[in-house]
DNA sequence: TAATAAACATACGGCACCGTATGGTCGCCA
DNA sequence: TGGCGACCATACGGTGCCGTATGTTTATTA
């Protein structure tokens, strides 16, 4: 059947259309009325499925950190059994997608206590997920936790830093350091 | 004399106040109204000083330059003579100053095109420092690269991750491992 | 088919900020 | 001492957003 229907939306559809904008232009571009407009709505809509603003940030925190953690580790869990190897798919993929979404939460967080915990949450449950490929890797575990620290970092630092170098190249370098650090006693 | 004058204004003092809203709480928090508060003046006053509130901004990107290499870079150089030192002189610097106003500009820079600019300028400065340093501790070129993308990633990542470890831990941490990154052949 | 509730539209008052226009105050210098 | 320019205050219109109140449509269920 055509229904011409005028396509109701639900909470979750604010909530996504929430995280792009927050992506692309930062928290303070997320707001009612024009992301209504951008769903093709008025904010009638949007006060039904929320009871103000905040909520829904709070829900887009929700949601991202599902998205950051738990999908994250299961991608690259299901990438490779091999420690060694899940890094390396690990560091690929901070290549590919981590990239704006992550920075616009991580600067929302220098100035919002929630968003602050959502980041120290994800960011623990990362690092501990790095340092644990570590030791499985066999690393002695107060190196291992150094060493996961250092990696983890200049992860997020990939993410952050804006350097004129080819995106080929960049990854290249990360996969050969990973590997000197993986390496070494 | 105790001229009980009420301290009239200049341009720097408005920059200066603009940066450390925004090195507390974010860019969209940099406003005209609310500085002018801040300043003990009205924004009869802003308007004498600058054309508007991006001329502003513009002016703060300025000044913030100048702080984060040329001082940064200075500060390290008159630290020590050795590269290895001059380079751990920089990871304890990072620890810290170097936190705050750096993310809010990276926030800021992930929406805002001048800004933007800006911290391409700076990593590219700070990245050519490292990496010199690097090459003046008699790594090849080709290593001295890489090891300077790792490591200067690691101290911007370290800038933005909010890991429950002390202080301390991390500093010992960063300094450990820049031992191995410059050890090794 | 009438009643009900979910999903949305419309209209409103209020606030915070922008930038402009214009008038006031102070120090300086002829 | 009168005028001039730097610096600031005051007052204004305009905009964009918030949240509420209340109507309107559509699907569901009795």
């Amino acid at each position: 059947m055509v229904t011409a229907m005028t396509e109701r939306l639900n909470a979750a559809a604010w909530t996504e259309m929430g995280l792009r904008v927050l992506a692309a232009q930062g928290v303070e571009a997320v707001r009612v009325e024009p992301l209504a407009r951008a769903l093709g709505v008025t904010k009638g809509s949007f006060y039904w499925h929320f009871s103000d603003r905040r909520e829904l940030l709070d829900s887009m925190l929700l949601d991202w950190k599902q998205l950051a953690t738990h999908d994250v580790i299961e991608t690259v869990e299901r990438a490779s059994d091999e420690p060694g190897e899940r890094l390396r798919e690990l560091t690929r993929l901070v290549f590919r997608h981590g990239g704006p979404l992550d920075r616009a939460v991580r600067a929302w967080a220098s100035h919002d206590d929630t968003a602050a915990n959502a980041i120290a949450r994800v960011d623990a449950e990362r690092y501990a997920f790095v340092r644990r490929l570590l030791e499985d890797r066999g690393l002695p575990a107060e190196v291992a936790a150094r060493r996961a620290h250092l990696l983890y970092t200049s992860l997020v630092g990939e993410q952050h830093t804006s350097l004129r170098l080819s995106r080929k190249r960049r990854v290249d370098w990360a996969l050969l350091n990973l590997e000197s650090l993986l390496d070494l006693p």
